[in-house]
DNA sequence: GATGAATGAGTGTTCATTCAT
DNA sequence: CATGAATGAACACTCATTCAT
């Protein structure tokens, strides 16, 4: 007969939490091809050998690293969110508390955009990091149905209304843009003309 | 002892061809981190060693491979040009050739995705890449000046006028989308709203 | 905090028959090798510190289980030992009682031989092994004495009177062979032609 | 086009021979288990990477370093093969030619004898080394026909005709034994009495 | 120009063992 | 007594690159 009390930490709250600033750091400052299990290890503090205690293998580590940092964002950007709002408005909170919080976690967001274009990309299961973001889907899809927004393919909505923010953001496509809050919200505009009836 | 024949020139070319396209088929297939200099090399039918004969090293052979695809891309963007034409029939032909090439070599703009989300990308002098699309660039700016498209931050216009092509173009982020000729227009119309004054 | 009670003594002699069974079980199935003590654990339902409760090392419980298994063979073999009985009988009687024995323990014999090619082997005592089985090496020596056993080498009698059994029990060696009683004493018919004067 | 002399060696004889060598030096030295593809290199004096030019893996280095020395005993044994001869002579022929070869080249037969209870003698196709044996299995064969032979189940005739060999040549099984031509004599007289009609 | 051989440095992963709890 | 967490050292293997030919 065990008993266990709190103070009793069975794996190390904190070393997974250095494990996965760690992960992020490398990953943005090297790539994803360069940032190996011994690298991350080091940059943890820990030993590699540790890693495997806490993840399967370094697929799952780069995997399940990019599925928290997806949840995050899903809860942030639908953070007091609320339906009753008319649907430009709704859609330009989110448009805002996205570009927040890219402002808030370039390092979070840029590990999510380099994942997706990693061949780790396709082991995720699509369907469980959409969920995430069904509300906002909904939002345009009700968008859809009052003739408030263009009826046309859903992929080339969101193409218009969500990918922009990528190019945006990334430092790299807009080397000398500075997102500030005019800015956004200039862009928000386009996007809005882009898909509204 | 080694006897050259004159033919043999001819091989340099082949070789520099299967090169090409080795390494494109190979970074596509099996991805960046994957794609070893021995395995490039295998597959274009030739010896590691060969490679640093055409090229410096490793990096220099993806770079290089990159940048030929973006001038390539940029040349067959403006073939049969007409600065005449009201700009949005320019920048709707300059849409409708980039999705064609998109539709006529799909590899070598997926080698282009998977190299502009690389570590790789970094190293490559954005200014020599930008030149080879110069033409539509200044149209955009044409069609600021007349009042025709709206006054605001370049980076923000192509991330509404460009850069979606890029997102409806993959199959990955599209993967239930036919880009038709339909759903090209269509998407044009939205591109189209979005940067018009 | 851990609180103990009485009925927690018997615990310990499961945990160390199950540590002997799975120890048997692993290396038979993936050979010494592979048998590694985190797997032994696993397969014994305990955790690897816990082996090193029971056994200083790796090494003392591979050759605590090679030692123990063999002292059961000797035992088994001499169950009934009856030194009266004509020396072919005896030397019969335990040839049979092992290729019982083998029939009853595969797992058992076939660690036993895994264990003798590995380089543990070198780390046992051979005399603490050999006393197990000196009541039958007794009756060999008797048999020379009286002139019923040729008057060779100890070591070439063993090799005709107990190694086939080794061989014949081999499943590697022979594939196609079933040890049934009939084969088990036509094999000690031959046994028995080599070593009789 | 390219000319190669005599002297260009491809590969590299030496290497692929201190390879043979070393392989079979730390095997026999260490055991199988702890020979690591790191040890082996660095006994033959090359580098680890050195060895994937020669051998697909380390499963392949082993087995075929198995292979060339079954190869090899096959062909000693059956030199001077003279069919002819009665079928006693012959088989004490072999067996002295036998215990030669392990005279001479111990630690080949050793390295053997130790793969034959790895985990790695599983992978070898048993027909192909069998075949290196044939002569003599066929001067058995005729035995039986003609009633020189004890007729009964091949393995068991080998048990006691050719497996007391490994036993008596085994330094751990008969610490004390010096095989010299007396012994051999002696164990082969026991071997033919097993088997003869 | 072209190559197969060669390698030091690195990869992801598992190991036997220790230790705080 | 029993454990899960932790780790340095080792594992088999691949890498980008060089070099003699």
């Amino acid at each position: 007969m065990i008993v266990y009390f709190d103070f009793m930490r069975i794996k190390d709250d904190i070393k997974q939490e250095a494990l996965f600033e760690a992960t992020i750091k490398l990953v943005n400052e090297t790539g994803f091809a360069a940032s190996s299990v011994s690298k991350i290890a080091k940059q943890a503090g820990i030993s590699p050998a540790t890693i495997y205690i806490y993840h399967k293998n370094k697929e799952e580590l780069l995997i399940s690293t990019y599925i928290q940092i997806k949840k995050n964002i899903g809860s942030v950007i639908h953070e007091n969110f609320d339906d009753s709002l008319p649907i430009r408005d709704i859609l330009k909170n989110v448009w805002f508390k996205m570009f927040n919080y890219i402002a808030k976690h370039p390092d979070y967001f840029q590990y999510t955009e380099q994942f997706s274009n990693s061949p780790y990309q396709s082991l995720v299961d699509k369907r469980e990091i959409e969920k995430y973001f069904d509300p906002v889907i909904n939002v345009l899809l009700r968008g859809i149905e009052q003739k408030i927004i263009k009826n046309v393919n859903f992929d080339i909505l969101t193409a218009f209304i969500f990918y922009p923010i990528v190019a945006l953001s990334n430092a790299r496509v807009c080397q000398d843009l500075d997102m500030n809050d005019e800015n956004i919200e200039t862009a928000f505009t386009l996007a809005w003309d882009a898909i509204k009836l």
